[in-house]
DNA sequence: CGTTAGATTGACAACTGTCAAAAGACGTGG
DNA sequence: CCACGTCTTTTGACAGTTGTCAATCTAACG
């Protein structure tokens, strides 16, 4: 129990704000399966900027959750255009798509210098089998990337510009606070080309929004620095709050 | 043996076009294993048109799969609006949603009289651990549900109207043609106001786009009836074929 | 046959995409 | 440490597309 304990904490401490924390630490684990788990994870390997964890048509064996740094994932139509699937910042599966045919869709590149942990899928599903309880973790953490899908979604189908990209701030501002960074004062690891992919606009729009929160006072963008200055306004605008309804009815 | 082919008969007939015939019939599958999945399926409830499968914030406890007919999932923005994540055809899987907290974040609605197979996740869960392959088949359906996702996605950062709907017609197309239906010619179960929420866009653009493509004699849609005139010309707006790039150029 | 919800069409303003140029940030090498 | 070149970002002007408001038309249903 004494052992346990200690392999505990050194798992917690290396896997700080892991997603895959989840997965690692549920209920009922035994000294032996934490062996197993740790064994199961290969740590830190390092990722330049511009280097791909996976590319489109590999099979995929292995998710990776970034302990440092960022990734997007990016997609390629039929029309040949690329697609920004997601953006991932440490703590966030990725490797999942492609889950459905065993080969990827998408491919993750990292935006600036990163660390990833990676886990064979096939060890993780044989393990997954044995301990009681990892399997509905697994299940778990594969919902949380269906929900960023789905948040996607529901950022693309805001009509006005401005309210995705308050929209997106803010998500990413929430993102940042769950792994322990300063939700209201961060860089963005991507370049504005790759914030109007993932919004479905032109690269010119989203720096006009940019510039006009600035105005507005919401936010002060350096750059890539990006500081909060008011963030209930900032909510607010995401929701919808400007364009229509009287400020806030309905729910609130 | 014999009865194992026998029962194996009965599943293909029963779930011919499910995409749970996945999940039922891998490889290694055995007499008792195939019992305890034909007992996992509560068959064909009846649901009629605007009844729900589930609603926001119920715990979710069964993923679903229609027989027939077919259904919209909508959840419900911050702002109170409703936004359209999906539309489920006989066949595909519903109910994922909210697989992260357990607790739903969509609701899953008839849009026509509908029956639907219901499926227990614990009891799934159950016996995907004790069934050498189901797991992974269970993933798979996953997987496809996250492939859809993704699709959405795609549908959405494209920037033009006539883009979108000629992609979602396409696709829904497609859709039909793997359960069997004419891919060419089909009755489409939702208004415009809910492909208009789909795709992001105002329900008056919508009919004007379907318009646009009966002038151009791509398809000929009266009310809810649609029958795709010009397949490839279809495809080809879908895939960015018009506004920018020389016909079929990079890719094809 | 009347009523109602859904779908189409028209007019207009606003937003956003496109093209183009300038300004700023960043890294490299002197 | 500064100068240079490149890449990114900002800003401007303008046209096109799309959203909004409003009216008409159609279809479904009682």
């Amino acid at each position: 129990m004494n052992a346990v304990s200690l392999d505990l904490a050194r798992l917690r401490r290396s896997c700080a704000h892991c997603s895959l924390r989840q997965l690692c630490l549920p209920g009922g684990i035994d000294a032996g399966a934490l062996a197993q788990l740790e064994q199961l994870v290969r740590r830190t390997r390092p990722v330049r900027r511009g280097e791909r964890l996976y590319r489109i048509g590999e099979r995929l064996n292995a998710v990776y959750v970034a302990s440092a740094g960022a990734f997007k994932t990016v997609s390629v139509s039929e029309s040949g255009e690329e697609q920004l699937q997601g953006f991932h910042l440490p703590g966030e599966l990725m490797g999942l798509d492609g889950l459905g045919e065993g080969v990827h869709r998408c491919e993750a590149e990292a935006l600036v210098d990163a660390n990833v942990c990676e886990v064979p899928l096939e060890q993780l599903s044989t393990v997954a089998l044995q301990l009681p309880g990892l399997h509905q973790q697994l299940l778990r953490v594969i919902g949380q990337s269906l929900d960023r899908d789905h948040d996607h979604a529901g950022l693309l189908v805001r009509r006005q510009a401005n309210e995705r990209i308050a929209l997106f701030l803010h998500g990413l501002g929430e993102r940042y606070a769950r792994i322990g960074e300063d939700p209201y004062r961060f860089r963005l690891p991507m370049s504005r080309e790759d914030i109007a992919r993932y919004l479905g606009l032109a690269l010119e729009t989203v720096s006009r929004g940019l510039t006009r929160l600035q105005e507005d006072g919401v936010i002060s963008a350096r750059g890539r620095l990006v500081e909060i200055a008011d963030p209930k306004e900032l909510a607010r605008l995401a929701h919808g709050g400007d364009g229509g309804e009287p400020a806030q009815r309905g729910r609130l």
